[in-house]
DNA sequence: CGCCTGACGAAAC
DNA sequence: GGTTTCGCCAGGC
């Protein structure tokens, strides 16, 4: 198939590599960016990037949080709700609020108490 | 090349 | 105010 859709390879993101010009990397880099005992939401990194249309491409490029080195603190990215929506794709699921509780998280029924006020905007921080 | 899926979000009902 | 649907964009088959 001469059919390429030129879209961005995701095997071919480059670790440590920091600033590439692929989106899913400006994602690992602003989650890197996220504090800890901070969270954030999928729409304020695509938001921050200027996409914030595409909040699904976030958690897409999430998905490959695993692969990228150094690894990025995707426990700390939740949904717009506070919902550990991607608690299922960690190994083993329930880690993710594990690691959210030990930075002082607090988290119950996969939702993160006080969320809005433990979110942490992007868009702020960095100054995008 | 086309259709469906997917870690979201906001609008509509 | 809760539930449902559409929209976004990219990847997999």
């Amino acid at each position: 198939m001469a059919t390429k859709k030129a879209t961005a390879p995701l095997k071919k993101i480059k670790p440590s590599g920091g600033t590439d010009d692929n989106f899913f990397s400006l994602v690992y880099e602003v989650a890197r960016q996220i504090p800890k005992g901070r969270v954030t939401s999928y729409g304020a990194i695509a938001a921050a990037l200027g996409t914030k249309s595409s909040a699904r491409m976030v958690g897409w490029a999430m998905n490959g949080c695993h692969r990228v080195k150094p690894k990025v603190p995707a426990h700390r990215v939740v949904n717009r709700n506070g919902m550990l929506t991607g608690k299922h794709h960690f190994n083993p699921p329930g880690i993710m609020e594990e690691l959210l509780k030990k930075e002082g998280v607090k988290v119950k029924n996969d939702q993160v108490i006080e969320f809005k006020k433990l979110f942490w905007d992007p868009v702020v921080e960095l100054q995008f």
